[in-house]
DNA sequence: TTTCTCACG
DNA sequence: ACGTACGTGAGAAAC
């Protein structure tokens, strides 16, 4: 068997991983990261398929090659390079040299040339050879020998398009060397080579395909058809034997090379290992680690508890300890035991079992967190059911708080905050124990069970005093205290609480869909004369853009877009098209709604949905398990399952919601005098707004008029752009514009207050609420246009989305603390981002009532009134 | 697992 | 030229 070489075309990879799926990911010093890490991804994957004897990557320098001086607008392959590429090429060297993987360079030269020279020297002395590029040029070096591999990334999964010479014959027409002519006939843009004006790639491959060769091509003009292809090469005979020297790939470059230093040794050395622990590629750390298999000194102090004397020794201790950091391990409601340490050499997993009930664990957790020291958690919501203690002050909850210090993560895992603020990377609860359950876990892998819950006990234990310091560095220490502290207290009464839901109403709408379901499907079916799977948008834009032929609006990534705003433009004149806009809305109610909320309804009659804290970008909060805060409303057909959620027997629901919150809070905040006042004066909003925009009396201003106000009310708040302001109404970008600009003159505030907030964020690198709140904006700093203009839309929207997320918080709290202090049966038990509601108890509506207003109302004090309209109701469909 | 679509504020 | 309004979650289909 012959030996093997991989050879990288370095910057071509970089550039393939740079624009994939990772777009924006850093490191917690802000360093960019895809590229290296889809880098590394690829050249694991080759590694692992190829299994070489020997490897290399090759660069290119940044001077100037035979080719710029050939041709001066030649670009070659590192044209435009943006800065957070070019900041990630030299680490990815770095990363390359503590894998003792040699880069080859050479001046004058490109990579692809290096590449070829190599290859054909490698050739020579009968190694196979891997050739691994992102882009097609290197197919002119396929042969029997060498192999080119080109990954793509489709999917979130790399794949990897493979061609010897044979294969590029076969899937181009054209042998490699007849791939440099097709080149240098149609021209490559990205590099800039000319190619021959007038020649498209589909005649250069027919030329080719028919002469074989350029040469040929031109001494057979005569014969060329057509004539246009005549006409074009007769006059750019010149430009094609220039573009064909440039296309060619010169392989025999003076490159110094040494086989022997490219010989594979251990790649995954210690030094690798750092590198990758100050990237934070989590999940390249694993293949990283055969190499530097250090455990962290800390797992030596782990103990496993499950003796009831050793248990009550360490309680005892911790009952004395100042801090102490801990997290009750539960799965199904079912305590699995207590993860506890309260210093470096005191970290405990006790284990429940005999006489260590759950029960007992979960009263002696209640009792530490009551001792009046600080108690750092890693998630007090998922520990409350079992606790039964109220507000208490010094419990603090590490998860929320790391929420808080970045809400852009997607978890706050132990791990993860141990990397973040220890800078100490330990194993996940996955490289514990992989996807199995804690009780499975438990049973079969303790040890691991052990040192996962461990390092929870101890990361919640170390990270607190580091989240602390950075929350008060940040003015956010009041926040955290007063308002998301409490609030998890708030969130776990409306989880335990629930809603009740009519199962049989539920079920009887979920059945009357279901036969007009079936009725519409068969009437499409009869329309479009042919049966199909209508909630497959695949198969539907076949059905409607293929065989009828009706108009397609916009495409997607995969194939023609059938989303509604599309649908309804054709649907006046197609009566299949409006069936189909039915079925869509009728399938979305029973499959989502009717069957989907099923499902969660206990044995109790209550939906108990989970609120999640940490989850959104804005400060708002999610509803999972089912989604509570998307029931709904706007249509008839679909405001009729709020008929289902009602109040317990006696009980009414009084649902409370805030006014247009948003507009009022960008009055404030923005302090412009003349939105100010008029909110002031008046109660419509958007009528308002037209009536000033549009220069026209309030009592005259036109439903249009009031509609388009409104629509740009909504886009300020969004972060207004004319081509979103245009999509909405329905008109063209020169409107939008009109209409934005006409708002900003008559707003003046408002415009330098959203200009100031994008160019703060753009210099401080992140926005803040009225409560100081904050949100990063790293995509401000982004070389990509979408990206950057997102940032900017983010910058704006996200001061008066989060402000409003503060406020309901601290009315919630606020409702609920008063309800329960009181002495009321009456409970709050749902929010959704700027309404209440609240189950009120027989005999409480008043008192309710009152309560409601004076919190909402008292939630903040503004520079224009807080208005909330408040409705009594005995299913949720009537308070509306 | 990702994509599309659609429900809500 | 680029190709979008901000923030979410869930179900079904496609991969």
């Amino acid at each position: 068997m012959d030996e093997k070489i991989v050879l990288i075309d370095g910057y071509s990879i970089l550039n393939r991983a740079f624009y994939g799926i990772h777009a924006g990911m850093t490191n917690f010093e802000g360093l960019h990261t895809n590229a290296v890490y889809g880098f590394l991804n690829i050249l694991l994957k080759i590694l692992d398929e190829e299994k070489p004897d020997y490897l290399a990557v090759a660069f290119d320098v940044k001077a100037p090659t035979f080719r710029h001086r050939l041709y001066d607008a030649y670009k070659g392959t590192r044209k435009g390079m943006p800065d957070e590429l070019h900041e990630q090429v030299p680490v990815t060297k770095e990363v390359l040299r503590a894998m003792e993987i040699p880069t080859v360079e050479l001046p004058g030269y490109e990579a692809d040339d290096i590449l070829g020279t190599l290859a054909a020297r490698c050739e020579k002395q009968n190694l196979a050879v891997v050739l691994v590029s992102g882009d097609r040029d290197l197919l002119q070096l396929a042969s029997q020998k060498t192999k080119i591999r080109i990954p793509r990334t489709k999917a979130g999964t790399t794949t990897v398009e493979d061609y010897y010479d044979t294969d590029v014959k076969e899937r181009l027409g054209v042998t490699p060397l007849e791939f440099i002519d097709v080149k240098a006939l149609m021209g490559d843009s990205s590099d800039n080579i000319p190619g021959v004006p007038g020649i498209g790639e589909k005649t250069a491959y027919a030329l080719i395909q028919t002469y074989h060769s350029l040469e040929a091509v031109y001494e057979n003009l005569e014969s060329v058809k057509p004539e246009r292809a005549k006409k074009a090469l007769m006059g750019g005979r010149e430009m094609a034997e220039l573009s064909k020297t440039l296309a060619a790939i010169d392989r025999d470059c003076p490159v110094e090379f040494s086989l022997e230093e490219a010989r594979v040794g251990a790649l995954f050395t210690p030094e690798a290992y750092e590198i990758m622990k100050r990237l934070e590629l989590k999940s390249l750390l694993k293949r990283f680690e055969a190499g530097s298999r250090t455990t962290n000194s800390i797992e030596k102090d782990f103990l496993l508890v499950d003796d009831f004397s050793g248990a009550e020794d360490i309680f005892a201790r911790a009952m004395k300890a100042e801090r102490a950091g801990l997290q009750l391990i539960s799965e199904k409601g079912e305590i699995l035991g207590l993860a506890l340490s309260f210093g470096k050499g005191e970290i405990y997993f006790i284990e429940a079992g005999g006489f260590l009930t759950g029960e007992y664990l979960a009263g002696r957790t209640a009792e530490l967190c009551l001792r009046g020291k600080t108690t750092w958690v890693l998630d007090l919501k998922e520990m409350l059911p079992f606790l039964g203690i109220e507000e208490t002050e010094g419990v603090l909850d590490a998860g929320v708080a790391a929420y808080l210090l970045n809400p852009l993560k997607s978890s706050y895992l132990y791990d993860e905050l141990s990397a973040e603020y220890l800078g100490l990377t330990v194993p996940s609860r996955n490289d514990f124990l992989g996807k199995h359950s804690y009780r499975e876990a438990l049973s079969e892998k303790k040890e691991a069970c052990a040192g996962c819950f461990c390092y929870m006990a101890y990361t919640a234990f170390a990270v607190g005093p580091e989240l602390m310091d950075r929350l008060r560095k940040y003015g956010m220490e009041k926040l955290f205290l007063e308002i998301e502290m409490p609030l998890i207290y708030s969130l776990s009464h409306m989880e335990k609480e629930g809603i009740q839901v009519e199962r049989e109403a539920l079920r009887a709408y979920g059945d009357t869909l279901k036969v007009q379901i079936e009725k519409l499907e068969a009437e499409i079916y009869e329309l479009s004369g042919e049966t199909f799977n209508i909630n497959s948008p695949k198969q539907l834009g076949v059905i409607l853009f293929e065989k009828l032929k009706l108009p397609y609006g916009k495409k997607t990534k995969t194939g023609y877009s059938t989303s509604a705003d599309i649908l309804e433009k054709l649907a006046p004149e197609q009566p299949l098209v409006a069936k189909i806009l039915e079925y869509r809305q009728l399938t979305k109610l029973k499959s989502t709604y009717a069957d989907g909320l099923a499902a969660y309804i206990c044995e109790d009659g209550r939906i108990h949905g989970k609120f999640n804290q940490t989850i959104t970008a804005t400060g708002r909060l999610s509803s999972t398990e089912p989604n509570l805060q998307n029931i709904p409303v706007r249509m008839a057909l679909g405001r009729e399952i709020r008929k289902v959620f009602v109040p317990r027997e006696g009980y009414v629901f009084v649902d409370a919601d805030y006014s247009q919150i948003e507009l009022r809070i960008l009055a404030h905040m923005s302090g412009d005098k003349r939105l100010i006042e008029a909110y002031h004066q008046a109660q419509d909003i958007h009528r308002i707004t037209a009536s000033q925009v549009f220069h026209t009396p309030f009592e005259e201003v036109t439903p249009l008029q009031r509609r388009n106000a409104k629509a740009v009310n909504f886009g300020i708040v969004y972060g207004i752009s004319a081509f979103g302001l245009s999509e909405d109404l329905s008109i063209t970008r020169k409107e939008a514009l009109d209409y934005i600009n006409q708002y900003f003159e008559t707003y003046p505030g408002v415009k330098s207050f959203l200009d100031h907030l994008v160019s703060s964020a753009r210099e401080e690198g992140y926005v803040s609420t009225l409560y100081g709140r904050r949100r990063p904006v790293p995509e401000l700093s982004s070389s990509n246009f979408m990206q950057r203009s997102f940032g900017e839309r983010v910058a704006m929207n996200s001061p008066i989305q989060g402000t409003a997320a503060d406020i309901i918080k601290i009315a919630m709290v606020g409702v609920d603390r008063r309800l329960r202090r009181e002495g009321l049966k009456s409970r709050l038990i749902l929010q959704i981002h700027d309404e209440l509601l609240v189950e009120a108890a027989p005999g409480e509506t008043e008192q309710v009532k009152t309560i409601l207003q004076e919190e909402m109302y008292g939630a903040a004090s503004l520079s224009v009134p807080l208005e909330i309209d408040m409705k009594v109701g005995n299913s949720w469909f009537e308070t509306k």
